[in-house]
RNA sequence: GCCGCUAUCGUCUAGGGGACUAGGACGCCGGAUUCUCAGUCCGGAAACCGGGGUUCGAAUCCCCGUAGCGGUACCA
């Protein structure tokens, strides 16, 4: 029986989890599992200078929304530098590696002139002199990769990297080297643009007499343009993409078919249908362009099996996080009335923040839209709403299917369409000319408000047809 | 420059020598449904980077080219 799988998420805190760490997150959590194996977080912040506490906070604020659990951490890397300087003496002691005064401009300068060969120092005892791992010369290292297969990587080629600065800190080829060996882990699942630091990785651990896991290097993903995702170009943090509204279950199913293809013509998965099927080797090899269009769909179709009480949920999250006054009028109507709401707008939201426009005039007085009235709110519009107002204030029972055979017969002795004859009503009780269904929404709204907002209606109507009075003169 | 990776519709992908007149999804276009918007349903346009091989046969294998991307730090 082989041994259990050990991934890892190792991200480096220096700015927010974006969405391609995101989707090495997922794939590592998909490995464990579905394998039954174990997760590692590992914060790598040997960096001093760009790792920050808030930055940590914030990435494990990303996993927990995204409900990506890990088994062991968060380890900082950092507070294992005892641990890194004990190994590191191992490999000085057997001269696997070296101190060097060389300097960065040193070793381009060696390039310059020695194209065909990588950088060898001279070891010192020199103070002040950095560590470097000494490369051997001939052969080749070779990288077994669960996506690419084998890479090969001529070892006459490669500089000896600094591994430690002068004061015995390690660097980052190190410092990964000897944790995924102490971790135990098996299998290393990170982004395409480690591929070339690996074997400076698998050079470590030989010297350290460590035996090498198993690498899977990801394409990396690329924004709209083509272009590596950064900051500049789409690449959203996961905390936008919460606050633009995603769902987490659809976020991991969208990031999980980006760059994996399940073999079958499946779009919606699971999570743990995802689980189930994910493999590390059917992960394609051509790096992917994120595209929130397809998000955005995928998400509307979430958005509509999700239910009730999650969906009040999310709202109500939501609310909280971004429109207090908001979340305070929701909060305060009833429970019977806030799950009214989500019913009759279920359908027509993509995202969670495009619920709360289209039911607000259920819980706060209505804001008037100029653009929406003018376009309605005709002089003739007065008639037929003032017959529908009495249909509205007679009929009975008062429920969504009575409303709409009642209004549409008071339309059709009008001998107006549905079109006209209905959206009078919708801006009067909404303010504007988009919401749920106008039957529904007057049910929600409920008769003796759907009346005055109705009869405000009819009074601004009939203001606009008199002439105003006072400075005409 | 050097090292490495990659290359199917606009995008995500299926495809691993004949089943390909290349399939699905998003988006787009057109139509239907509808009280608005959205949704839903139906239909359509849309791709194998180029050139050489190998083979009876290549989207699939090999080589070259081109392009894109990653790395080339005493960052991770």
């Amino acid at each position: 029986m082989s041994s259990p799988v050990r991934v890892r998420f190792a991200p480096s805190p220096t700015g927010a989890l974006h969405i391609g760490g995101a989707r090495t997150a997922l794939y590592n959590w998909l490995v464990a599992r579905g394998t039954g194996g174990a997760l590692v977080l590992r914060i790598e912040d040997t960096d001093r200078e760009r790792s920050t506490d808030a930055n940590v906070a914030q990435i494990l604020d990303a996993l927990e929304w995204l409900e990506l659990d890990w088994d062991e951490g968060p380890i900082s890397q950092y507070e294992r530098a005892d641990r890194h300087r004990e190994r590191l003496e191992e490999l000085l002691a057997s001269g696997a590696a070296y101190r060097d005064t060389a300097t960065g401009a040193d070793v381009q300068a060696f390039r310059k002139e020695n194209p065909d060969r990588g950088y060898r120092g001279e070891p010192t005892d020199e103070a002040g002199a950095a560590i470097r791992l000494r490369v051997p010369d001939e052969g080749e290292t070779v990288v077994p990769d669960a996506i690419r297969g084998e890479i090969r990587f001529q070892n006459r080629l490669q500089d000896d990297p600094v591994i430690a600065r002068a004061d015995g800190s390690v660097l980052y080829n190190f410092a990964v080297a000897v944790d995924d060996s102490d971790m135990g882990i098996t299998d290393v699942i990170r982004g395409d643009d480690h591929l070339s630091n690996t074997p400076k990785q698998l050079i470590v651990l030989q010297a350290l007499g460590e035996p090498a896991p198993r690498y899977a290097h990801l394409p990396l993903l690329h924004g709209p343009d083509g272009k590596k995702l950064s900051k500049r170009h789409g690449a959203a943090s996961v905390q936008e993409l919460r606050e633009e509204g995603f769902l987490p279950e659809a976020l991991r199913n969208y990031l999980a078919l980006l760059g994996w293809g399940s073999g079958d013509d499946e779009t919606i998965m699971s999570t743990p249908e995802l689980v189930e099927r994910f493999s590390i080797e059917r992960v394609g090899r051509a790096a992917a362009i994120f595209d929130p269009q397809k998000l955005r769909w995928l998400n509307g179709r979430y958005m509509r099996e999700l239910p009730l009480d999650r969906y009040e949920e999310q709202l109500a999250a939501h609310l909280a996080r971004n429109d207090p006054e908001a979340a305070e009028a929701f909060a305060a109507a009833t429970p019977e009335a806030r799950a009214e709401a989500c019913g009759i707008v279920q359908e027509k939201a993509q995202t969670v923040v495009e619920i709360w426009p289209l039911i607000a005039f259920l819980f706060t007085d209505p804001v008037d839209d100029d653009k929406a009235w003018r376009k309605v709110m005709k002089p003739e519009a007065a008639g037929v709403l003032a017959r529908e107002r009495e249909t509205i204030a007679s009929v009975e029972p008062f429920d969504a299917e009575t409303l709409e055979a009642e209004l549409r017969a008071v339309i059709e002795s009008e001998g107006l369409g549905a079109g006209k004859g209905l959206q009078p009503i919708r801006v009067a009780i909404t303010g504007t000319s988009v919401s749920p269904g106008i039957f529904e929404s007057l049910v929600a709204l409920g008769r003796e408000r759907s009346l005055q907002r109705i009869d405000r209606a009819l009074s601004r109507l009939a203001d606009a047809a008199s002439p105003v009075s006072g400075d005409q003169g």
